[in-house]
DNA sequence: GCCAACGTTGGC
DNA sequence: GCCAACGTTGGC
């Protein structure tokens, strides 16, 4: 089983909105940067667990847990013109776009700061992406020991 | 709203 | 294949 961590504008679909969906599961459509595809599609495997992050908001940070629910499949969004991650490059014989889908797990007991792990930039989280500057990735590996440093913080009072 | 980081595009 | 221009992400 491998680890991960995925950004979720909370303004757009956070993990509120993921909770309330049927099944509690959503099919994460618009990743449309190749290292996330490869991962995607490549890496993912259902039962895989999901550090949710939430970006562009007052206090980004992880605010859940989540788990990858199927294997990776053609994200069919990038087929449709209507839809905002349209790609005309992406041929449905040969499909450029995968997605897999997403199943609530839980809230943690408060949110884990970026500010937050970045302390931990210098020790236990060096080598993290999402610590470092100008990370741009949404979809990014966890490495067993990280993610057992970082849920350990849960427990921490801030 | 600003701006740094960085991925992508396209001219050559 | 280089690299400048451009667009996007995302923290602050």
């Amino acid at each position: 089983m491998n680890y991960w961590l995925m950004k979720s504008e909370p303004d757009a679909f956070g993990l509120d909105d993921l909770a309330a969906r049927p099944d509690r599961t959503e099919p994460w459509d618009g990743v449309r940067n190749y290292q996330a595809r490869n991962m995607l599609r490549d890496a993912m495997r259902p039962g895989d667990q999901i550090l949710f992050y939430h970006s562009n908001c007052t206090v980004p940070g992880v605010v859940g847990i989540a788990e990858v629910a199927s294997d990776a499949y053609p994200d069919s969004t990038a087929f449709d013109p209507e839809a905002k991650y349209f790609d005309p490059k992406s041929d449905p014989e040969k499909p450029r776009w995968y997605l897999v889908e997403v199943r609530y797990v839980r809230h943690l007991k408060r949110t884990l700061s970026l500010a937050e792990l970045k302390a931990h930039a210098d020790g236990a989280l060096a080598g993290f992406p999402l610590v470092r500057n100008g990370n741009r990735l949404s979809v990014m590996p966890v490495t067993p020991e990280q993610w057992d440093f970082i849920l350990a913080l849960e427990s921490e009072t801030d």
